[in-house]
DNA sequence: TCTATAGTTCGATAAATTTCGAACTACCGA
DNA sequence: TCGGTAGTTCGAAATTTATCGAACTATAGA
C-alpha cells in the first residue's frame, strides 16, 4: 500500500474540508469516530462497498480530517482534533455538535 | 422574477451548508458579506459572468445561509446570522474566523 | 507456504456541479 | 412608453464527484 497522505495543518484548506464534510455518509463517518474514538474502514461501512468506503476515507484523509495508521491487516481512523482546532477554531465541535436532521 | 426561496433555519440541512461553504467563489462571498453587512450581486462579482454568481448566490439562499431582498432592481444579500446560530451555533463564528490561506 | 482478511487501486459509468453566453423579466427614470 | 440596469433562467459543454466490481497488496495466523 502506497504511503498516505496526511496533510500538515498549515497545508489544510479550509474549502477542502467543508467539502470533506459536506457528504452525508463521511459526515457520518466523523460524527461515528467523534463519538467512539478510533474505527477500522470496515466498522464504518454501514454494508457499503469498501472501494466505495475506501473513497471516502481518501476525501477525508486528504482534507486533513482524519489520521489513518496502519494496525496490522487493518487501518485505524482517528480523528485529528487537535490539529484541525489549531488550524479551524471551533469548526469541528461546530459541525459536531450541529443536530443532524431537522428536529423542530 | 420568480418568488426566491428561503429555508426556514428547521429545513436547514448541515451537509448542505458545508457544501454551498466549500466553493471559494461563495466562500469569498460569504466573507464579504460578513465584512460589509450586505452587498448587492454585482457588489461581489469580482468580474465573473452574472450567470456564474446568480448560481452561486442560489446554492448559498438554497442552503440557507443568506437572505436575497429585492430593492428596486437591485438584489441585496446578507447573512443569516442569527437563523444560521439559531440552527448551527458556532458554525458561521468557525467558518468566517478560519484562515483564508495557509500562514505558517 | 497457504489462506483468509482488510483495505487500496483501477477502470468504467452515472450523476452532480461549474461555467458562461444568450435570451428573458422586472423595475426605475426620462 | 422607451431605454437602461440588475439579475434570473435556459441550455449546453466541461469538470468533478460518487459508486462499485474486479484485481491487487499487505499482513496475520495456521
Amino acid at each position: 500500500m502506497r504511503a498516505m497522505r496526511h496533510p500538515k495543518p498549515e497545508d489544510m484548506e479550509l474549502a477542502r474540508v467543508l467539502h470533506a464534510l459536506s457528504d452525508p455518509v463521511r459526515l457520518d463517518v466523523v460524527r461515528q469516530l467523534d463519538r467512539e474514538g478510533e474505527a477500522t474502514c470496515t466498522a464504518l461501512d454501514r454494508g457499503r462497498p469498501k472501494s466505495s468506503m475506501s473513497h471516502h476515507f481518501r476525501v477525508l484523509r486528504d482534507a486533513g480530517l482524519i489520521h489513518t495508521r496502519t494496525d496490522g491487516t487493518t487501518h485505524m481512523n482517528v480523528l485529528r482534533r487537535a490539529e484541525l482546532d489549531g488550524r479551524f477554531p471551533g469548526l469541528l465541535q461546530a459541525v459536531l455538535s450541529a443536530p443532524e436532521r431537522a428536529e423542530t
